[in-house]
DNA sequence: TAGATAAATGGAAATGATTTCTATTTATCA
DNA sequence: TGATAAATAGAAATCATTTCCATTTATCTA
């Protein structure tokens, strides 16, 4: 898609047909997915595609705030980051490590829905704000701001 | 302290030095800290403490709801979890991943306090919820659920 | 439009946090 | 106090992630 294109163009990264397919899948398929799960739905088309490609791209893309990344218990999970999803809910069993996505908001009344609806209990809460630091942002590009 | 022997014992977890001593350690410095961190805190006091057996601990305690695990960008951390203290924020920078803990609440306040305090700039947040899903919650005992 | 150059890539290998295994020790409960 | 299930140490294995280095490629300029 010519827009990726744009996006990439703007943050000052090179436009490589591995990083167009990177954002290609994560932005078809809006959900969670681990740098493994990328790498094999990109090897469905591109014959030669490493693993540590797939890690580093996705890291550069984070970095950029083009996607976003998720800590889940184990392994990191990368989303594709638009405007309109600018934040995530999950629900993390600290039992099983079970992860359910949540699509609502407000926290007081999403704690007591998520008890509700997935007859769970609560027990505590992290927000996560992610974004550019002082420091990493005074270093940005004037151009890549504009995205922000 | 007794406190910590009575926690355990509603958990129906046994009472071991090494627990009481994780305990001891978590409440007595309440921030993040790494597995490896704990550890090293607790050779201090005492001579043979293997780094298997603090995972083991931590994971077991945050099962358990006594502690919290937090998810970083690379490494695993846990804090003391009291019901005073239910929710943890912290800003992560998306490029060079440092965390910045946050004491104060309210989500569009804090981010834009945030931005202000940090002069820097928040794209996304993640909310994560930490419980108990129904499965597990079925096979907490009684007791232990007294605690919740 | 070709050549120079810095960045991106593949593949193998290294790293390092976390987990597993097994024999031994210990807390608990009758 | 003895039986038993759980906890522990220490070594070794696992596995996600990163690094290294030789090669390729995108970009920018002459």
């Amino acid at each position: 898609m010519h827009e990726h294109f744009m996006i990439l163009k703007r943050h000052n990264l090179k436009v490589t047909p591995k990083r167009l397919a990177i954002l290609e899948i994560l932005s078809t398929n809006q959900c969670l997915m681990t740098p493994e799960v990328v790498w094999k739905n990109l090897k469905v088309k591109m014959k030669k595609i490493g693993l540590p490609t797939v890690y580093r791209n996705l890291e550069e893309l984070s970095k950029n705030g083009i996607i976003s990344k998720v800590f889940h218990p184990d392994r990191k999970l990368y989303y594709y980051f638009c405007k309109s999803l600018q934040h995530h809910h999950h629900f993390v069993c600290l039992s099983c490590q079970r992860v359910e996505e949540i699509n609502f908001c407000n926290i007081e009344e999403i704690q007591r829905s998520i008890e509700d609806k997935l007859n769970s209990k609560v027990l505590s809460h992290i927000i996560q704000l992610n974004g550019l630091c002082s420091n990493c942002l005074a270093k940005k590009s004037e151009r890549s701001l504009k995205d922000l």
